[in-house]
DNA sequence: TGACTAATTGGTAAAGTTATCAAATAGTAA
DNA sequence: TTACTATTTGATAACTTTACCAATTAGTCA
């Protein structure tokens, strides 16, 4: 039963970078390909790459070829359901910060 | 905009790890000291007081000093709403390998 | 075939994370 | 004061992650 939490951080764990949080958000409105990613994000085409790569192996995207393309999209749409209550940490934290700075 | 993308990554990656959900999940009943902690996540305390410390830091915990003893409380108890969606994907991982599994 | 495009992969250096053991802090009480 | 307990912190070595650039694969089409 040890392993079953390692299985559960590798989630949290394909979620945990910036790069790949705005992946997911792009991908949630709908599938999209590797060049759409690249412009959604901001970022190097091969860097991207391997983020998708990280997503798919923890089996939160999914991916699809078409031609020279290949298509990325949600495969479990509930990680969206993470983020109101991940923005409600940020809030707090970012409210703590201003708290505190009142108080220089 | 780009920071608000790393602060939420920071929330995920505090729950990164196999003995971090094992804390959240061992003070998502009810506030515990650092001892009851220790044990149940079966881990060295120093290597707990780290995890306890981070957690707190990413403001999924917070705690409370009362003599020699420091308890740890779920600031946030929201993050116990992943838990569910975060066994989809698990589960869906491990089917996955079981229909890998039965071709070879 | 060759030229072109989309995407991934190899190599690598810098940065970050983790577990461990020893030492330190802080509170209590004789 | 000393002794004791609970917890954290320092130092460090092993390991992992990341971004970058160059090279490669794979598909299309003239």
């Amino acid at each position: 039963m040890e392993k079953i939490y390692s299985l559960r951080a590798e989630i949290f764990k394909a979620l945990s970078h910036p790069i790949r949080l705005k992946i997911v958000e792009c991908v949630s409105i709908g599938e999209k390909g590797v060049g759409e990613i690249v412009k959604c994000v901001n970022a190097e085409a091969s860097n991207v790459s391997r983020h998708l790569a990280l997503l798919k192996k923890a089996g939160i995207l999914s991916d699809r070829k078409e031609g020279l393309n290949i298509y990325y999209r949600l495969e479990i749409p509930c990680v969206m359901d993470f983020f109101s209550c991940v923005n409600k940490v940020v809030k707090t934290r970012l409210e703590l910060n201003r708290d505190l700075l009142k108080k220089i």
